[in-house]
RNA sequence: GCUCCGAUAGUGUAGCACGGCCAAUCAUGCGAGACUCUCACUCUCGUGACUGGGGUUCAAAUCCCCAUCGGAGCACCA
């Protein structure tokens, strides 16, 4: 049956119906809908051991799209707990609000979760006294044989008059390091050992970087609790994070029913892995940039959102990709190409057009007057560049490297020549005549004039250097297109030298 | 070893909660062509997927079971 026919034979026998069939049509586009009953409180909370990268636009910007969408509340907390193994990084909480303001996802709030150290330890306390948890003096080894055999260790059913005394002889930094912890008494037996008696708590005697702590916590919390508290401290409802975090809801809900709070809903996405920047970490970044392999965070070959900014990525662009990768929690390993499509999509209108030659050689051409060439300064919004021509222009290395004595092509905007040497590279002027393109299918190569600017361009697969024309010094911070090249961002100029960085073909 | 997730074209995604509008959407990529004084843009056409096997059913991408593959957790990392 036809939906035509099928929706006529509904009519007859049940027009009520008819509204429904249509509604399923349309599905719904950009991110799943929510259903949403009260406030909605979200937060995004990255660890500031490094800038934001591409994997944490995708936290912002579905976050902030649902508050956005919801006229809810989205909260920024850096969970900054580990003084030691995942130390912070000062710039780095700066440059999260930095990169999210530009993402259009300012948050509402700020957390800072080393300012919170007491309200952690009051819970804490109460737990402790709840019997949901324990101190532990158990080596680690010890521990996990015990674990993995679903025994208890001795400290388990220790009373919590005790505990309390060990907790706050912890707190004054009475043990050392892996001397004790807390532990969070779940299920010894449970089936799943990940969920098992877990540590909340462990001593790190190692200064925080931020000098409002400094050295006056030596009892720090883990992700697992620190999260969970915080989530029921700031009213979360709803909670996207990677799917690596799905066991670690399971731990936290024993938490949560000692205090009898309500857990937020929450989502997952899967593991996302960019073809273009293979696997760098955080920590690898940081010392390939100390031995001076990156000329920074912002290098355009670093997945970080400041190389992307630098690059002249859009922050549009990134939302809409972000957004369309959608929930799913598939791991997916993607290619930058469709950022790339809709960032071109934002300044291909908008980009001014100049000629930049690469690996320059210079084309000497006889017969030729010199004269201003006059080229559009885009192909569809008016504007004229006039680029003076002498009779000796730069061409690019590559396509000399084509090239054939005798051939004839069009040097673009400027007039036609016929190849008459290789080396050294010489030519003829041969005429104006456009039909040169038009009937004899000519090349055109673009050029430009020995008087030109030094232009240096940092692309993700290296550097550039070739002369490009006037005009483009006026461009400071905004993306222009070499023709035949790619979209650049002008990142500096000073004299004659301009360096840009690479956006995208 | 134990436990938990997931699987739709090259890539990403829609559809799956409620089986029939699905010979499966959209984007990107790729191919051909048109336009163009750029190899860009735009337009037109094309390309290509329900991991496998069973089951339930009149009907399965959708529900159930098994297998396979991929990922994650079992840290005093986040």
């Amino acid at each position: 049956m036809t939906p035509e026919s099928r929706a006529e034979k509904l009519q007859k026998i049940a027009p009520e119906l008819l509204e429904e069939l249509k509604e399923k049509k349309e599905p719904e586009k950009g991110l799943p809908p929510l259903e949403i009953n009260d406030q909605l409180v979200m937060r995004f909370a990255p660890n500031p051991n490094g800038p934001p990268t591409l994997g944490s636009a995708r936290g912002i910007v579905v976050n902030s799209e649902y508050t956005r969408k919801y006229n809810g509340k989205l909260i920024i907390r850096f969970d900054d707990t580990d003084p030691a193994t995942k130390r912070p990084m000062l710039e780095a909480y700066k440059w999260y609000l930095e990169d999210c303001e530009w993402l259009g996802a300012k948050p509402d709030e700020v957390v800072i979760a080393s300012d919170r150290l007491q309200r952690y330890y009051e819970v804490a306390e109460e737990l402790i006294r709840r019997g949901g948890a324990y101190v532990c003096f158990c080596e680690q080894e010890v521990f996990k044989t015990l674990k993995d055999a679903k025994k208890p260790c001795p400290h388990r059913e220790q009373e919590p008059e005790k505990n309390l005394e060990n907790w706050k002889k912890m707190l004054r930094c009475e043990y050392q390091e892996q001397e004790a912890v807390l532990r969070i008494k779940t299920d010894i037996a449970h089936k799943d050992p990940a969920i098992r008696d877990w540590v909340s708590f462990r001593i790190i005697r190692t200064h925080h970087p931020r000098q409002e702590v400094g050295d006056k916590y030596c009892v720090w919390p883990l992700l697992d609790f620190e999260s969970a508290v915080e989530d029921h401290l700031l009213g979360t409802t709803l909670i996207i994070r990677g799917k690596d975090l799905i066991d670690s809801e399971r731990r936290q809900r024993y938490v949560y029913e000692y205090m009898g709070w309500t857990y937020p809903k929450t989502m997952h996405w899967g593991r996302v892995q960019i073809y273009e920047f293979g696997k760098l970490s955080t920590s690898g970044i940081k010392k390939a940039i100390a031995e001076g392999k990156y000329i920074g965070w912002d290098d355009p070959r670093l997945p970080t959102l400041r190389a992307m900014r630098r690059r002249g990525i859009r922050p549009e662009a990134l939302r809409k990709f972000m957004i369309d990768l959608g929930l799913g929690e598939t791991d997916i390993s993607l290619s930058l190409d469709t950022l790339y499509a809709e960032n071109r999509k934002i300044i291909d209108p908008i980009a001014n057009r100049y000629f930049f030659v690469w690996n320059p050689v210079e084309l000497e051409v006889e017969g030729a007057q010199p004269k201003i060439a006059k080229a559009p300064l885009h192909p569809s919004r008016g504007g004229v560049r006039e680029i003076p021509a002498g009779t000796t222009v730069l061409v690019c290395r590559n396509d000399v490297d084509t090239l054939k004595a005798g051939e004839k092509l069009r040097l673009k905007d400027l007039y036609n020549i016929r190849i008459t040497s290789i080396a050294p590279l010489k030519a003829e002027f041969i005429g104006t005549d456009m039909d040169l393109v038009k009937k004899e299918k000519a090349r055109i190569i673009h050029w430009v004039p020995l008087e030109g600017l030094k232009v240096k361009v940092l692309s993700p697969d290296g550097e550039y250097t070739g002369i490009g024309e006037r005009g483009m010094e006026k461009e400071l911070d905004k993306v222009v297109q070499f023709e035949r090249f790619g979209f650049v961002r002008i990142d500096s100029v000073s004299g004659d030298e301009v360096v840009a960085y690479f956006t995208h073909k």
